[in-house]
DNA sequence: TATTGTTATACTCTATAACTATA
DNA sequence: TATAGTTATAGAGTATAACAATA
């Protein structure tokens, strides 16, 4: 650790933060209150499915940095539940597309405002701070490289 | 979703953007490399147990939202592969602090270099930026509410 | 009685490999 | 041949409840 440079003690830090900050927030998603009872990723997925924006399962494998043998097991947990479907693509035969239910609809987004309003400290932060994180964040995960 | 206010639609937008990143970088995780298969959380875990400072069983689980019976498991799998350490304590004979072997040293070392230096793209933020993402996650996870 | 840690159980998540259908 | 998605399998993560040992 003595000979690390600073970029690379920062960046460090910054990894720690944000495993720590992931694994420590479990507890104050919808998911821990019974209320949803999604798993962590089930509520991401919920999330990466835009209302009228259909997304092929290859996509979510790939965002999710998954297997897409992983994704069939997830959404069938999730299409039982009634909350998203498998439409089949006109175009590929091959392709089949999420999109949410009316109650998925639903459910994202009292997801949405949920963790905005109550689940997270992240509402508490100064303006500046905020939107300072939200462009650090918007700039690591558009990127490319992940 | 019309009706959120500024600071929902940011806090939002963050927690959307952490658990992307979260998701997303797995693929960069030192577990993926086949070098230290490590899982998400057991790379995690390693970080947690700082050199030469036991960390109770009671005090991990804490630390990770989850419950006792999780941490178990999660510390078998870690101890038969010689990383860690159970250590009863002298004074409370209830609780078992867990040390990192020589080996889990060893390992969280390289870890923290890999992280810093190959798997994710913070190291390529400008020192400004780094600085300030690492100033708001320890507000966020020092703040106690997490 | 309360707390620390374990065991048992059931379900979800994850990776790998083999497979089907389509391109 | 290559790609989208599935199935099968095994192991890891997670929550709950019941339990032993200690405080």
């Amino acid at each position: 650790m003595a000979a690390m440079h600073r970029s690379e003690h920062d960046a460090c830090r910054a990894w720690q933060l944000l495993m720590k900050f992931f694994f420590a927030q479990r507890e104050h998603l919808p998911s821990s209150e019974g209320e949803f009872d999604l798993s962590p990723i089930q509520c991401h997925v919920l999330h990466l499915i835009e209302p009228g924006r259909p997304l092929p399962m290859s996509r979510l494998a790939e965002t999710l940095s998954c297997d897409a043998s992983n994704v069939t097991g997830l959404v069938d947990r999730l299409e039982s539940r009634g909350l998203v479907r498998r439409q089949p693509s006109p175009e590929d035969r091959r392709v089949k597309a999420l999109q949410l239910t009316p109650r998925g609809a639903r459910m994202r987004a009292q997801l949405l405002r949920r963790m905005a309003r109550r689940s997270l400290p992240l509402s508490r932060l100064s303006r500046d701070k905020r939107r300072t994180l939200v462009k650090i964040l918007e700039a690591l995960v558009d990127e490319g490289s992940i």
